[in-house]
RNA sequence: GCCCCUGUGGCGGAAUUGGUAGACGCGCGGGAUUCAAAAUCCCGUUCCUUCUGGGAGUGUCGGUUCGAUUCCGACCGGGGGCACCA
């Protein structure tokens, strides 16, 4: 996440600094993040869309023809992926910075862009797979130098593949025998104490274009008018409010179609004018949302002080799609407000969880229509066909669900059959937050089983419970002491899973619990038991099922509301076991396992395992080299 | 091409982060209950096997370790992102 967003943003560092073109005298700025690489320059490029480009190519029509034809290509991304690299020679020279007598060729090529850096590179072939692609197809020069560890200066070799790894500067004059970094920095040094050049850091950010042609959005605040031109709304008359009346029936920005929004008065000259009727993309509101939520009732966008007090947001939850644009704009905007002092917090969230996407089939009708999936029916043959059309469906790839594919399923289908308890908990139980998942209803009935199952526990628990309110005798029979450590332990775990976002896991534990609760309890406390065991079970279902949990906490004699309760809390004694299950091993087979008292010693432990009579059986005529135990764990027995 | 994530039974997925692989659910098989069915309950369910037992097994191949789903290296498959960024 953190690396896209890094990725994204694209910093890198380097040297920025000016060729002298030999013809004409002029300069050339090129930028480099290897000016290590220098002494291996065999050429320089420049962009179609370079100035120096665009001015040969007004007297030079074979020239001219070569950046239309960049241009192209520049347009479509996929053939820009398999394009050669092309070039063209523009008679130009540039004079080395380190060594006037040499004169490097200037070409235009393809593969420069002009809004990265200076749209002017200078290339060193044997370090650039680029480079080398071109130097090699137009026969210039290629001077390796930098020579991996472990080749020899006389035979290393450049073939058909730059080399871009570590090692050592060779065939570089002063930078000769110094690693990679050293030498860039020593570049740089030099070319600043020379006045040649300079350090520079570039971004490769994109431009964020936030006007829209839409009505949802926050509308721009600026007036056209013929005489003052582009002019903005006097701070008082803000906000602008969008129209309420607008229709969808034509295509286009309803805000250009709306008879009066638009028109208004030049806030400069007074004389009639237009309103701009693009609006801002949504990014804008979704980058402080969250600022003006804590303080929905300030009279300016949000108060500082108060969101200085709630955020930054402890636990973000959202989709991977919006990992870079959403997320990044958001901190670019706190950045940005803290930066103006008006809030103190530097990022706006602590913790990001990202949910996984919910995938399902899609599928496509012989009128090449997406089909939603509630129509799709299965012949007898397995071939599938449209229930209202009966047209022939094909099922397609499987997609993240989304409206404009069809391959959605409505929520309130299921709901209607199980109702919404059900449903939720059956969405909760099958698939971790985080992973992609792929819709299906198999294991609905599992959800479904588990309602009645515990409803039916706590109508008609095995055992009368104690009233309401009454304390947990001193002294407990076995099973009833054992329901009240299933209660705790499931307590103490439950509390874990959730805190962690594991709810199919917390899911799985009440399963278990369920089936504790349904064993045979008798004797002392068993009331009283069972009905800790049943409260408990109704409040940890509580955020899962909570229409279910109201109604089990009724029966079970309160009058206020489960959610209200308190989380239940653990009990830390009652969720350790006094002793504890090991399995033995011998050479890293499990051939027994024991049950000793927990806080028992390695030495008897040991004991314990090498009095097994299986245990005996496999290391029968072997000597025992080593006994390894883990308290707690296993204990393993190397033998031979 | 580069970067990130991921790979465990018929399926969804567990495994306290190096310590009994397969929890829990689905599905499937068997049984109980029933005149019968629904519902419910119990038992079994990774694979192979000469079956009171033994062997193999977490994408593949190797390594570290007493011990690897977990750590390291190479490769293969799936998903996502970036893409001529000098």
């Amino acid at each position: 996440m953190r690396l896209m967003q890094e990725n994204w943003i694209g910093r890198s560092e380097g040297l920025k600094f000016d060729f002298t073109i030999v013809e004409t005298g002029e300069k050339l700025p090129v930028y480099t993040t290897r000016p290590d690489t220098l002494f291996g320059a065999s050429f320089c490029a420049i962009s179609a869309d370079h100035p120096i480009a665009a001015k040969l190519a007004e007297d030079n029509a074979e020239l001219e023809a070569f950046v239309q034809e960049c241009r192209q290509t520049g347009t479509t991304e996929e053939a820009l992926e398999k394009a050669d690299k092309n070039g063209y020679h523009t008679g130009l020279h540039v004079t080395h910075p380190f060594d006037d007598s040499i004169k490097l060729p200037v070409y235009v090529a393809n593969f420069v862009l002009m809004d990265y850096g200076t749209g002017a590179i200078f290339a060193c072939p044997a370090g650039d797979q680029r480079d080398l692609d071109f130097a090699r197809k137009y026969d210039l020069p290629v001077l390796p130098i930098v020579l991996p560890e472990g080749e020899d200066a006389a035979s290393f070799e450049i073939g058909t593949e730059a080399y871009t790894g570590p090692g050592t500067l060779y065939n570089s004059g002063f930078l000769d025998g110094l690693d990679i970094d050293t030498a860039k920095a020593t570049v740089i040094d030099r070319a600043e104490a020379e006045g040649w050049g300079e350090r520079m850091v570039n971004y490769r950010l994109r431009d964020w274009g936030v006007s829209r042609q839409r009505y949802w959005g926050t509308p721009i605040p600026f007036v056209h008018c013929d005489d003052c031109g582009v002019v903005p709304v006097k701070s008082e008359d803000l906000p602008i409010k969008l129209p309420e009346d607008v229709s969808f029936d034509k295509p286009g920005n309803p805000l250009a179609h709306h008879p009066t929004w638009k028109k208004t008065s030049c806030p400069a000259c007074g004389k009639d004018a237009e309103r701009e009727t693009d609006t801002m993309d949504t990014f804008m509101d979704s980058s402080w949302y969250f600022m003006r939520f804590c303080t929905p009732d300030a009279d300016e966008p949000f108060d500082g002080s108060v969101v200085d007090e709630w955020l930054p947001v402890n636990q973000y939850i959202g989709g991977v799609e919006h990992a870079i644009l959403h997320l990044l704009y958001a901190r670019f905007f706190t950045r940005a407000l803290n930066h103006i002092g008006r809030t103190k917090i530097k990022e706006p969230f602590e913790g990001l969880f990202t949910q996984g996407m919910v995938n399902h089939v899609t599928y496509k009708d012989s009128n090449d229509e997406w089909v939603f999936p509630e129509l799709v029916r299965t012949k007898e043959d397995g071939g599938l066909y449209r229930s209202d059309t009966g047209l022939v469906v094909k099922a397609g790839r499987i997609e993240k669900m989304s409206k404009s594919k069809r391959n959605v399923i409505d929520p309130d289908d299921i709901i209607d059959q199980y109702g919404a308890d059900t449903a939720r908990w059956f969405v909760l139980s099958d698939s971790p937050p985080d992973r992609d998942l792929q819709w299906t209803e198999a294991g609905i009935e599992g959800a479904w089983r588990f309602n009645q199952r515990i409803c039916r526990l706590v109508s008609e628990p095995s055992v009368a419970l104690s009233p309401m309110g009454s304390d947990m005798p001193t002294s407990l029979s076995d099973s009833a002491l054992a329901l009240r450590k299933a209660s705790h332990k499931t307590i103490k775990g439950i509390t874990a899973d959730i805190e962690g976002l594991h709810f199919n896991k917390a899911v799985a534990r009440l399963y278990e619990f369920a089936a504790a609760i349904s064993v045979k309890l008798e004797g002392a406390g068993a009331g009283e038991a069972m009905r800790e065991a049943l409260e408990t079970l109704v409040l940890l279902v509580c955020p899962m099922m909570p229409h279910l949990a109201e109604e089990m906490w009724q029966q079970l004699g309160y009058e206020t509301l489960a959610s209200n309760a308190p989380w239940p809390k653990a009990e830390e004694a009652l969720t350790v076991d006094a002793t504890v299950k090991m399995a033995v091993l011998v050479n890293g087979k499990v051939r027994d396992t024991i049950e000793v008292a927990k806080d028992m010693s390695k030495e008897d432990v040991e004991a314990v395992a090498m009095g097994s009579e299986k245990v005996q059986s496999f290391i029968e005529g072997k000597t025992v080299r080593k006994v390894i135990v883990v308290l707690g764990r296993i204990v393993n027995i190397v033998a031979n």
